[in-house]
Order: C-alpha cells, then structure tokens, then sequence
DNA sequence: ACTTTTGCTTGCATATCGCAAGTGCAAATA
DNA sequence: TATTTGCACTTGCGATATGCAAGCAAAAGT
C-alpha cells in the first residue's frame, strides 16, 4: 500500500507505510545520507566543499540533492559563513543530533564483525565504557 | 579514493573507504535491506512470500536480489521448510540478530520527530523502561 | 491428471546515479 | 580596476538500478 501526499512545498513525498523503519528509509535510505550526517557529527559544521573532500567521493549532484531532502526534513540546516559570503555552513538541526545513537549502534555492529579503523576506536571504547554519558557529553557539545 | 576486490563468488565489492558506516551502508544503504531485517526480527522467520506481503511491497526481483547480498553477508541465512520442499525459510544469523540495537535506536529516534504506530508503540515503553533488558530478552528468543 | 502454490528469473520502461563540464557570484590577486 | 581564482551549485548524458508484469520449473494440493 502506497500513501502519496503533498508537502508545503508542492513536492510529492511517498510514503511506503507507516512503519518508523519504512519512513525513517523514505529520508536516509541511501548510501550517502548517512555520510552527510557523519561528517557534521565529527566536524559539527562543513561547508559544500568540506563533503566533497570525504574519502567516499561523493558526487556533486548527489550532494547537493542529499542536502536538500535532509534540510527539507529538518535535520540539517544552512547557516551564513561568518567570515564570507561565497560560502555556506552546513549543520545538524536537534533532530539530526538525535541521530548520534543510530550511529553509534552502527559502530558498535560494525566492531564486532569488522575491524574498526584505528582513529575511532579511541572513541568507541569510550562509548563501551559508557553509552549514556558519551552520547550526552557529545550532544551537550553542539551546545555551543 | 575506492578499493575494489572480489569475493570467493568472484562478485565485485566496492568498498568506499574503511569507516564503519560506509561500509555498513554498502550493504544496508538502500530503501528494502533494512525492512528484511525488520520482518525477520518481529516474525523468526519468513519464506519468500512472507516478505512480498509485507505494506511496502518490494518488487520481487530486487528481494531476490537482497536475499542474495544479505546472505552473502552472512546477516540471514537459508534453511529448508520442515514440512514443504517448495517452501524456503528465512531466518536471521547472530550477526542479523545483532542489528536489533541499531533498529531500536531507529524506532526511538523517529517516536521523537513524529507518530509511532499503536501496535509498536506498546514495545516501545518496554524499550524505553529497560533498553538493555529487552535487547537481551529479545535475543534469546531467537535461540530457541 | 490437473490446478495451484512457491520461489524465483526475465524483459523492458523508467528513475536514479555518477562523472565531467559549465555557470554565476564572491573574493583574492595583480 | 581588471583579471583570475574559489565556491556552491547546475546541467547533460551515459551507465546502472529500480519497479512492474509476465514467465517458469518444481512441488503440493485436489
């Protein structure tokens, strides 16, 4: 069953269901997203270029689109560079913080089947030690 | 920067780089894998028709494809139907098993920014009272 | 024997992706 | 002030992936 609707901007937005998983796959169901979030979680503000220097390559087109649909969504937002009009800040909105435990999760799969490069696992033995508190100390640090 | 190699089935691998969610996204990154794992997690098991009936009504040609990759993955594995040669059952390895964090932190996330469906959101008081207890109660229900 | 069910595969139109090149404006440089 | 460079995109287009319908062989039901 397929539900179509309308979003305030005209745009046609699909449903599949209303399952959390089905619609949290409508927005992040990709191979990029998540990378997008990724950056800003680690470097909490990038500019357009800052994505395209990620290892992955993402493309610029897809960039760009992928922006869109997660500022449409609330989960990033576009800021003015304080020092220069040429170019745009990108960060996370609350609701794209509030991804941080998705992320970590991932991580935490990932550990135990894969081998986790050495630059996280610094910080992933932290959030062993202490789930609650990193995600908290983490997200208090957006504060700011 | 891209490294390519291939697997015992000689099937071409793109892996994007070496972070954990890169790599867990060229698996997963996509709109149907995830909703495999969803179905696998709440029935035990599934047979193919199983998944075809599920609301979002994938496309049988790209489950055939998924089951593939996901038991390539080592994430489900293929058992016979006790009863029916034509039948095929579905179930979910320990590392399948073991997305049910990541998921959980999926419902959650999306009970913050808008409306779980009744039927689920009675699980989700459990999860919210005692996250750990119900992942470990959860997952010896699938050793059974 | 035959009809139906089951788990796929195949063909094809359409949509999305990925790469390269181009555009317009701001900023740095000469 | 004129010119070049940097930045954030957009555009065009071939390659790939998706979605839909139909087909198919083996097994099960009648």
């Amino acid at each position: 069953m397929q539900v179509v609707f309308k979003n305030n901007f005209m745009k046609e937005v699909k449903k599949r269901s209303d399952c959390p998983i089905s619609c949290t796959l409508d927005v992040f169901g990709d191979k990029w997203s998540f990378l997008i979030i990724r950056d800003l979680l680690f470097a909490k503000e990038c500019t357009y270029g800052d994505f395209l220097k990620s290892a992955e390559g993402i493309a610029t087109n897809i960039l760009a689109s992928r922006l869109v649909t997660l500022e449409e969504n609330k989960v990033i937002e576009k800021l003015e560079h304080p020092t220069s009009k040429a170019k745009v800040l990108y960060k996370l909105a609350q609701k794209g913080i509030d991804l941080l435990p998705i992320l970590i999760e991932i991580h935490l799969w990932f550990d135990k089947y894969e081998t986790t490069p050495e630059e996280i696992r610094e910080m992933l033995e932290l959030v062993k030690k202490d789930k609650v508190g990193f995600i908290e100390n983490f997200t208090k640090s957006f504060e700011s």
